[in-house]
DNA sequence: GCAAAAGTGTTCGAAATACACCCATGC
DNA sequence: GCATGGGTGTATTTCGAACACTTTTGC
């Protein structure tokens, strides 16, 4: 960093590399496209790509999902496929020999949001679907398998101590929606009893509107809004195995 | 990442940041060096540097520290200056103006070890010191200020739920030590008699060896060496502010 | 003896768990 | 009515905070 002739840069690319998780049909799926070019043609593999010059990572993985999938990341009005989503940096990945080809530096992003639309396959992606994380465990190209295995477990360790797992949830969701967010995303089963007095007895978490839902079966349920909290105290614990 | 012609391959180059932190005089500490060079000549910094062609991010990051300092992590015998330590990825800084001269991603680390020996300086660094964390928060060279800052945080957080403060101590220490480091990375006091139930009750945090200290004030302590948990459960509860 | 640090016992209150019970709706 | 999910009350237990007290050393 400290000389800046050109022969200095190292021939290293950066790309970004996205874990998207969402639930459907009460499952955990994962974004993932077909590889339309060699290496790894035809498998299976996150969508990303390279970081151009004077891009911001963040703006990168916003791009990415984009142009791969026509899902277009923020709040304000415009054209459709707008969504709501929380979009997070997970780590970064360098081993050398994780692309045949060159030596590629990837930045991997994690996003979580609500039920999606099905996904416009774009730029190099000849196929783009969603596919239940339990499926998607291993078998994808280049290093993605340790990607999601990571963006994984980022996801469920951060619904222990932080709002996140609202992110699921559209923008007025009721206890019963988060808990089965919980169940989910942890595969385990929450007593709704006391789920209900500890996310409604926790500050911040959520923001009740006043408002409840109808038309379905048993008692309708409040509605309640993502609170202002950043962090949950005291957490939501899963149990912790030795 | 699907062609691979050179006129892809975005003008950025990929370098490494080292938060070095350690205890020394009872304060936490964190490795610095003075700018041998333009941009910022003369400021401080965190040691770092490119990352080589077909290098991992983890070899780069260590052998910035080698380069810069002198100090060489491991626990292997070999040349003097071999320190144990705890290395980490903390996080990717990729906004395009971070370096004023090129589009540099930088992929920090977190280093953490017991008291360390005084650096060399060497590679680009006209200098390098151990600076208190109090006084290094503002005014470094490029983002790494944030960087630091995410740096403290990420050692703070993680004491809470893995046994992390260990690396700050020497391979066998007294529960008291422990306490220490937990007080100064925190900045906070704990009470000695409800922690030492604590960690020693906290499965795998500690592995007693049957041996005590001699020779200092006070009631002889027993010492411990690290033990095999990777996670504490329970954790350890610092006060969270709303 | 006195100071200092290590370590144990006990009390108190907050919070997690388990579960009995009531509420409000669709059918 | 009955099934279904929403929500409250309450007993039990577990855990952390506070702190009195004992232990073992150096001086």
């Amino acid at each position: 960093m400290r000389r800046y002739n050109a022969s200095d840069y190292p021939p290293a690319a950066v790309t970004t590399d996205l874990v998207v998780l969402t639930i459907r049909d009460e499952q955990l799926v994962v974004l993932l496209i077909e590889r339309g070019e060699d290496p790894f043609l035809g498998k299976l593999a996150l969508p990303g790509g390279f970081v151009r010059p004077h891009e911001s990572l963040d703006a990168a993985a916003e791009r990415e999902l984009r142009e791969e999938t026509g899902l277009v990341l923020g709040t304000g009005r415009g054209p459709s496929r707008r969504v709501h989503a929380h979009l997070e940096q997970l780590r970064s990945y360098g081993a050398p020999d994780r692309d045949p080809r060159l030596h590629v530096v990837t930045v991997a992003y994690l996003v979580l949001a609500p039920h999606l639309p099905t996904p416009h396959p774009g730029g190099d992606a000849a196929a783009a679907a969603w596919l239940p994380v339990r499926a998607a465990r291993a078998g994808l190209a280049f290093d993605h398998d340790l990607i999601l295995a990571d963006g994984l477990e980022r996801a469920r360790s951060k619904l222990e101590y932080t709002p996140l797992a609202t992110a699921f949830c559209p923008p007025l969701f009721t206890v019963g929606q988060l808990r089965q967010v919980y169940e989910i995303v942890w595969d385990a089963k929450l007593d709704p009893r006391n789920f209900h007095r500890k996310v409604t007895g926790t500050p911040g978490f959520l923001k009740p509107t006043g408002h409840s839902t109808a038309g379905e079966r048993g008692r309708p349920a409040q509605l309640y809004r993502r609170g202002e909290a950043g962090l949950l105290y005291p957490p939501m614990l899963r149990d912790h195995v030795a």
